[in-house]
DNA sequence: ATCTGTGCAAACATTTTGCATAGGT
DNA sequence: ACCTATGCAAAATGTTTGCACAGAT
């Protein structure tokens, strides 16, 4: 993760094992995991971590353009590694959140600007449902 | 307003004051306010009133399904007297939030269930931007 | 040597809860 | 009289902050 190293500098942050892991554990799982998630995961490969660190890195990273926040209306927030505006579906059984095609709204924006002269900006787009692997059977919620 | 009585009771709810206060406050301003606004608002009406009461009656409110919460990313939740599905807007600028036309995303449930085989059964859509009103004149945020 | 990042603990803000009292039916 | 709703205070929870120390350049 040589690029990641590079990409932090850029944005003037030092490339510490705590940030790498950070990112690399949110880049690698499709999970959106929240900071307790996150703090707890990566206890194992980094004992001394604090929860307080785990919060300034996702709030640095955040600021630098490198990952965005998700609020699905959950207790906390989640971290999602990929930048570009997408909506996302959250499974109301196993509670697990799954990336939706952008597609999806891409005419919408230009809409909203033509009928209400608002200039759009950014979104936040959460669909709730059952999952394809909750439909029939009664799973329990997952932990992601 | 006999008629939110009637539909506070067939809920199997009192129509104390402070309940009609806060579902009227709601219904006609459309303001989406916090909690604490609403507090804030309706102490002048309702001295006695505490926050905690207000917390209770929207929570008891949105059980009933009388009124829907909305996350729109702030420190807290803003409250909705419109129960039907429909994205809303907000000026990134003045903090007020607007309702959108429901028809906007009326295609895009079927879609979703079409490619992923979710289920979907609700949504939360927020769009972010610069109202007509502060495009230009740059505004203070508004107490809503 | 400087300067940022970390870790711990305390602080913070919103929301929830417990419990005694008030008020409606 | 009963039973739910209210109001107050305390608790709970996720997140932020202050500060001293560690680590990198």
């Amino acid at each position: 993760m040589q690029a990641l190293a590079i990409r932090l500098k850029e944005k003037g942050l030092k490339a510490t094992p705590q940030r790498i892991a950070i990112y690399k554990y949110l880049e690698d799982s499709k999970d959106h995991p929240s900071a307790e998630t996150i703090y707890r995961t990566l206890r194992e490969s980094h004992p001394t971590m604090s929860l307080a660190t785990v919060y300034k890195t996702l709030d640095s990273l955040k600021k630098a353009g490198l990952l965005q926040q998700l609020n699905v209306g959950e207790d906390s927030f989640r971290y999602d590694a990929d930048t570009h505006p997408h909506p996302h579906i959250q499974c109301v059984q196993c509670t697990r959140v799954f990336d939706l095609d952008p597609a999806l709204l891409q005419n919408v924006s230009s809409e909203i600007r033509q009928t209400t002269s608002f200039q759009v900006l950014s979104q936040q787009v959460y669909f709730y449902g059952v999952c394809p692997d909750c439909q029939g059977s009664q799973r329990e919620a997952v932990n992601d």
